[in-house]
DNA sequence: CTGTTAGCGCATTCAT
DNA sequence: ATGAATGCGCTAACAG
């Protein structure tokens, strides 16, 4: 070991900056904090000696005792996903031009990691969260009243929850939604495939019982399933279960699942999925059925990507504007912590269907 | 504002539970940290009053006194990009295991940003930071020598800085180019364009220059371009530095230098790409020539992904173990911040060529 | 086994 | 304008 003999301390203290440079530590305090009255001279030293011992100050120490940390705790689903390393970064870089760090925890949507991962925002007393929650019933939130009720700044974003009155900041999903599959429609489609995934065993039968179904599930995809309703109602196109895939949406689970949509005997044409694993999953069924969009199915999904663009024929896709989801939590919840009034309401922002390739009629 | 009559405070410390159980501080403070001795009967109402004041350890006190945070930094070049992403599942998943939070910093590239994110971390305490660095050489590594300095433990993870003497995890670039080469040497290639990314304006003429660049470069980079030199050296190739791409790995610059090295007199059939967004370029620009892989060229890229598998045809790319890599990452760090004296080496882990059908001979 | 006491590093009255 | 004294919530000797 090299370098620790009796040089100086590792981490000087603001004690030995003072006395370094020969003042009370409260002078130091102060020119090193930027506050209060300091004479030029007096600063000057302070500075000096500061520099030469290589302080930095002490971010727990001041947390500790200003109660404020000037850090932003983010709870993302999936940070895999570049769905939400997208939001990320919007997040990170509003917070970090007003003065915030973050710390992001990914609960890879277990509702368990999800209320560890509040608590220990909260024990490390972050100034406020923003959080995309894997929670979707009213049972599944005391941890997030129990943040609020604490004081803790909280606001949502990409998915709202029904059962809590905050700020949420999302994309317009249910008309999002409706365009997509109108898009499909105006195609001349009336079988059309939905990738979807309440964690029910097995598609209601009936539209209500669907549409209950759908409220216990999560927000984004409750807002995705009444859109394909509003547009298949809108077309007086009948509903029909078989058409819509049940459980989780991993990518296997949507291989098998449009599998078996294509091996109906009225076969489906067109096919909207909700996420972009489900597009993935579902070009897979195709290939294995031998089957090629969009002429023998054509294709919307959900979130926008590169290789989207670059796929032969390019996929037509939503494009939601993740950067700019994650700056505005950023800013909403900055300002409540600011000292604003928080509105609690549901900032709405617009997607965008991006037309490419993979939408023609029906083969018939 | 409802809730905040006259109840109980918000956040209870563990004087507050102390008083509410009718025992001493000190007592509490065991039971409620889990050390020393503590008679079963007062454990027993501590933990009750605990219990009804909702108390919970505030994070920052406590570092303060024990010196430690039970937190890992971790600082990447852009959690935007899966295979960072999935790097850090890789962390966050083992530390997790261990008792450790994880903070993570993202630079998007920029050493500023890198050497601030440093600073947050150090100023936050963090036991030990993991680091995926820009820095290139020797004249940029101040920040991270200085946290080594300050005793705090740092782990490089998938580049290794040449001008550090520190453990890092990584894979085996140069031996994974130069399978990949090697396969389209194999499959009759000998016009083989190679996408890399050197900040300088133009590719040196000489293969001495271009090494020399190399090592001016970020590792990885450097050991992809000598696993590229390697087999080409292995089959008698000459080295033409028409077929190197310069500049940033943009999509965009990708695509145009692809385009560039299509329109050669020479032509090559075929190409390497370091990077995944090389891919989507170098796809576009084939599209914009009207070639089509792989029978206009073929092609092979680093990182899979489920994108790649879709694609028609499937693109074979090698695949690098990131969950692996970031496991092991978060295992070395641990062991050092527990005690074991760091080992200060090269951690290699192997990467797999996933063969696909983006290779085939030269159409000739 | 339990309670008292003294810091951790900084911000912040309060006198001077 | 500056310095001495307190407190933030917790851990850790230390005594009882």
């Amino acid at each position: 070991m090299p370098s620790d003999r009796d040089e100086m301390p590792a981490r000087p203290t603001i004690s030995e900056v003072a006395a370094e440079a020969g003042v009370g530590r409260a002078t130091a305090a102060r020119t090193l904090g930027g506050y209060g009255y300091v004479s030029p001279e007096m600063r000057e030293r302070v500075l000096a000696a500061a520099d030469k011992l290589g302080y930095r100050a002490n971010a727990l120490a001041r947390s500790m005792s200003t109660g404020v940390s000037h850090t932003l705790g983010v709870i993302l689903a999936d940070i895999g996903n570049p769905f939400f390393a997208g939001v990320m970064r919007g997040i990170s870089d509003t917070s970090r031009a007003r003065g915030f760090d973050t710390i992001v925890l990914s609960t890879y949507e277990d509702l368990d990691e999800e209320i560890a991962a509040v608590n220990v925002l909260i024990d490390k007393r972050v100034d406020g969260v923003i959080v995309a929650s894997t929670a979707v019933g009213p049972g599944e939130v005391a941890h997030i009243r129990a943040a609020v009720d604490r004081g803790v700044p909280v606001v949502l974003v990409d998915r709202a929850v029904a059962s809590l009155d905050l700020d949420a900041v999302v994309i317009d999903n249910r008309d999002a939604a409706r365009e997509a599959v109108e898009t499909l429609i105006a195609a001349g489609h009336r079988r059309i495939g939905f990738v979807w995934g309440p964690p029910a065993a097995q598609v209601p039968a009936t539209r209500r019982e669907l549409l209950a179904e759908a409220s216990r599930n999560l927000w984004t995809d409750g807002e995705r399933l009444r859109g394909y309703l509003d547009a298949l109602d809108d077309a007086r196109i009948p509903f029909d279960p078989d058409l819509v895939m049940v459980g989780r949406k991993t990518e296997e689970r949507v291989t098998q699942e449009v599998a078996r949509m294509l091996a109906l005997p009225d076969r489906m044409t067109a096919l909207f999925c909700t996420e972009t694993e489900a597009v993935t999953g579902a070009l897979r069924a195709l290939r294995a059925a031998g089957l090629a969009y969009p002429h023998d199915v054509a294709l919307i999904g959900f979130d926008d990507s590169a290789w989207a663009a670059v796929m032969d024929p390019p996929l037509t896709m939503i494009e939601q504007p993740v950067h700019r989801l994650g700056a505005k939590a950023a800013e909403v919840l900055l300002d409540t912590i600011g000292g604003a009034e928080p509105r609690r309401e549901m900032h709405t922002l617009r997607s965008r269907l991006v037309m490419r390739s993979s939408v023609a009629p029906p083969a018939s």
